[in-house]
DNA sequence: CATATAGTTATACAACTTTCAAACTATTAC
DNA sequence: GTAATAGTTTGAAAGTTGTATAACTATATG
């Protein structure tokens, strides 16, 4: 099946760069996807080195724009990616980056 | 040859994605993608609902972020794709577009 | 030269973004 | 229950962005 795509997807795509355009969640995007082992938002904090509202803050921007999951363990939130949605909208672009 | 690509590249991919990130800017985008003949920013103003400063103002940003060029004549200007950008860092999207 | 046309630049303003700190909620462990 | 830990939300401050208007430069034409 073919996906079909248009003017009316534009706000999406929006949204999806204004949470690509963000050095920070550019490192955030890189390290879900290299790293195998499920991690905490406080891991994402301290190799990032950012503040854990700040982590909070980041993960949302990239959720509402569709290009993470999130799923929660007891405490912990673990992040993944959202391949459908890079696959849809900026296919390739993972492996560039 | 393969084009290596990094983090060193995060702060063009940022220009480039907030570039990307407005609903006028992907409008520009596709037109000057699906129109075989050169046309003027006017052109551009008036199909997409613009004042011409604004236009300007959008080409700006495009260009800076390294996804348009542009070309005189007399005193008119022309802009086109920079497909070599599309291709390095997002293969596939203006397909998608 | 004067005038018209195409595009640029400067300014001001409102709306939005990122960061930080502090207060908050939710879960775990004792 | 209390205390500790993980993450969220809120509000303020500083910075950025998009739009509109008006003044500007550059080219073309008579």
């Amino acid at each position: 099946m073919t996906i079909k795509l248009s003017r009316d997807d534009d706000e999406k795509r929006v949204k999806m760069f204004k949470a690509l355009a963000e050095v920070k969640r550019l490192e955030i995007i890189r390290y879900i996807r290299q790293t195998d082992r499920e991690m905490t938002c406080g891991d994402l904090g301290e190799i990032i080195g950012m503040d854990k509202s700040n982590v909070s803050y980041h993960l949302k921007i990239l959720y509402e724009a569709d290009l993470v999951k999130v799923s929660r363990s007891g405490q912990n939130k673990f992040a993944q990616l959202r391949e459908d949605t890079f696959q849809t909208f900026l296919p390739g672009f993972l492996d560039s980056l």
